[in-house]
DNA sequence: ACAGATCCGTATGTCTGACATATAACCCGG
DNA sequence: CCGGGTTATATGTCAGACATACGGATCTGT
């Protein structure tokens, strides 16, 4: 009942006949290829409903299904009235870090990933980010960096602290000038961070944090790549310990409803 | 028009009411949180389509549009017939992977991101994956990155030599036994190896690529993290350079069709 | 002439009810 | 005991209707 033979194939199936396909997913297939070529392009409208249903032949109940797969997907966006209609709307970072999040927590549920994994993951990621922001940081970074120091911490209440952290290590980041480095680092620091944040200990944390992250932000600026990336992973090895402490696997509930 | 109200938005939002959210949407929700927190397990069945409807107070059309969604992120299956029904089914890396593919390659077109970004992140990923593989590699590891290095690679064709190398990558990232790795690399490299598929150029490559592989994979299977790094990071800077001659923005397709 | 209230067309959102079709399980005869 | 046809049970698909939100055109009062 729980084999699933499709699993890791080989790709030996030569065999030229095709399972047959639901409508819903030929209108699926050929909206998306007319978005991926850029044939549609990005905030362009697609016909109403309606007409694609007179155009594709089909009803416009399998329309619709077939609307929200790419809705699903970022790829449309729709909004009734008037002006109304799908448009297209290519996806962004965020959406993407979104996804990730949400789908690395369940699958740290299922396949086990250990903290381990989270944690020697992120220290790769951000701590040559931080190399890399020394020597290729705006202005812009420098000083959205600089809003999420502080000069007293404690000062803050915790969804605001949260929110400084978050900010300062997406800064960081965004400063890479990679944007595959933040959409991969991203959502396992947002896993991180939401596990962490039920669980505030040491009153001390927080000042180590914001000073950590001073000095990690002065190397940046001052363009010295060692030092900056140093200096992250002195930051990163920190948290390693407390993490440790409070960890637990992420989607999990009590049980006992 | 464009305008995106809740982009980026300050968590200054404090007003209570809330957008009317759509029907289908809250089946979405709550189905969803059904899933995640693990209260349906994997493999469960769902009620039939006639029996949500009736449970949530809404019509099958909207059941079952809240149930694309939910399979167009890979948490349910649906079949039809006598056993049938919607399963839930927890995302693989390979699911997820895939996704990042799509949306990676729709990002770079419209972001602009550039071939060095690709090249350095994978640098980066693949190394240390590398250099991890060589410590924790199993047995089964290795014979994986065995059948993909090949005596020679010229008797071979063009598809084969194609799987042969995503597989001996695939294999490196696998035992590098840190999931979120082998999430974060896959991606980047499908999508470089994509574009070099449809220009093989200098038939000197594949022998070059599959002595680099064999290199690789012997320091790997002594254990000598130091060299499985050095040579895979070689070999990436040999590819660099192909890769630099070969590139076009990855979704683009020639005019005219 | 202009600002504001009102009406109206157009789109998605939702419901109802029906039939088509694939599939697993059952039943029955050899 | 086995093989084949039947049936029950799901999803898949269709058609038509009405509800609802939104943008713009139209009407109105000062």
């Amino acid at each position: 009942m729980n084999d699933e033979p499709t699993s890791s194939g080989q790709p030996d199936e030569k065999s030229s006949i095709h399972r047959v396909r639901k409508a819903y997913e030929q209108v699926y297939d050929q909206l998306r290829e007319l978005i991926t070529t850029g044939e549609l392009e990005r905030g362009e409208r697609l016909p109403n409903e309606t007409v694609l249903a007179s155009d594709f032949g089909v009803s416009r109940g399998t329309v619709r299904e077939a609307l929200r797969i790419l809705a699903a997907q970022n790829l449309i966006r729709t909004a009734k009235g008037a002006g109304g209609g799908s448009f297209v709307t290519l996806p962004t970072v965020d959406h993407i870090s979104e996804f990730l999040q949400a789908n690395i927590s369940l699958l740290s549920e299922v396949e086990d990933v250990e903290l381990g994994e989270f944690l020697e993951a992120r220290e790769l990621l951000e701590a040559f980010a931080a190399r890399l922001a020394a020597s290729r940081h705006t202005e812009a970074d420098i000083e959205r960096m600089r809003q999420s120091v502080v000069a007293d911490p404690m000062a803050l209440s915790v969804e605001s602290r949260f929110v400084h952290n978050k900010e300062f290590h997406s800064a960081v980041l965004g400063a890479s000038g990679n944007t595959l480095l933040c959409i991969s680092a991203q959502p396992i620091f947002s896993i991180l961070q939401t596990n962490l944040s039920r669980t505030e200990l040491d009153s001390r944390f927080p000042v180590r944090v914001n000073d950590d992250h001073r000095e990690i932000l002065d190397a940046i600026e001052a363009g010295d790549a060692d030092g900056a990336e140093r200096h992250m992973r002195h930051h990163l090895e920190y948290l390693r310990g407390t993490y440790e402490k409070i960890w637990r696997v992420p989607g999990a509930v009590s049980p006992g409803e």
